[in-house]
DNA sequence: TCTTGCTATGCAACTAAGTGCATAGCAAGA
DNA sequence: TCTTGCTATGCACTTAGTTGCATAGCAAGA
């Protein structure tokens, strides 16, 4: 997997200039795909020599002109071909993790420095775990109409709460693992 | 983060060889940390050039000498300053989920191919959380009596098992909302 | 005997990704 | 008026990570 497909599938679902696809990439599909502007225009670039996307030049006075990519048709080839592939196993990397066993190998001061860390760590996964929630009220209000589109999109979003809420469930479990070793 | 601090907590919970290291890496701190043999000898070099650890030469007739390696104290110097550091949040990479999305671009025959990739891929996690429950029970039989470090190890392993239950509740949701487009 | 696999280490080449910086004009508010 | 921030694109450099290959002997089984 590459971020060629994240890129072709968010083109599928809207086209859109490199500026656009990096806000999206913020926004929406960075939830599971992240990827910054200079890599996204990189990327772009080799797939419009590829022939994988062609770009329409949209001037618009003063600024520079913007380039709106669409999927060509040998994109949607590449992007059923790789639909096909197998899934490869997620490269974990859990920073967390390791900090908490490495919380054994420090002094209960460290381990202070850890637990007030943790707490603000889970603070933005509550966040984002409202964001995802306030998202899921605003586009999917009415589950019984949406498109096919717009179902597998509400899926991956539920997988995202899903997942804040293990998360969140979790790091109170950290939480009173740590708050117990100096106890 | 960097491989660097993964290393250094898994010296510090056991000393050991740059094969034996990558052997953990598959099996236990690879659950949240992966890396290949390549990076782990490249990484423990450029470690012991800085004197974050010091080698023991070790001869074994006939095979390679093996090089055990322990953590020195500018090592955990290194790793409590880390262990102060913010947490980053992750680089989330979920390949499933941009194929999910995926599959509104593609035909009934590519989402049947989905379907049944997405029913092998539930099979590996189905293996990997009973491969951790198995370990739970091996490696933790009586909560009370733990140290430190084998109180944060099973946290961390408490939160792999919480993962792993979530996916797999996620990808039934998965295969039946992929399931309902095409009936 | 031959092959396979394990222990044990490493180089070379490549690809992917991240960091820092640069350009350029417009719009909105202090 | 001055600063901040937004739209819009990109280069250059560096670091991290992957792939393929190489060496070398021992042990176990076909």
């Amino acid at each position: 997997m590459a971020l060629e497909h994240a890129i072709l599938v968010s083109l599928l679902e809207q086209p859109g200039s490199g500026y656009e696809l990096a806000r999206r990439f913020e926004r929406s599909i960075g939830r599971f795909w992240t990827a910054t502007h200079q890599q996204i225009y990189r990327v772009l670039k080799r797939m419009e020599a590829d022939g994988w996307v062609t770009a329409e030049e949209i001037g618009q006075g003063g600024r520079p002109d913007k380039r709106c990519y669409s999927v060509a048709a040998s994109g949607r080839v590449v992007l059923a071909s790789w639909l096909r592939d197998p899934v490869q196993p997620e490269a974990v990397r859990h920073e967390l993790a390791v900090k908490i066993r490495g919380a054994a190998f420090t002094d209960a001061d460290g381990r202070a420095t850890l637990i007030a860390e943790v707490e603000r760590y889970r603070v933005t996964h509550e966040a984002t775990l409202q964001r995802y929630l306030t998202g899921e009220r605003r586009d999917f209000p009415d589950t019984a109409t949406l498109d096919a589109g717009r179902r597998l999109q509400h899926t991956v979003l539920r997988g995202g709460i899903a997942y804040e809420r293990m998360v969140l469930d979790w790091l109170d479990d950290v939480l009173d693992t740590l708050r117990g070793l100096d106890r």
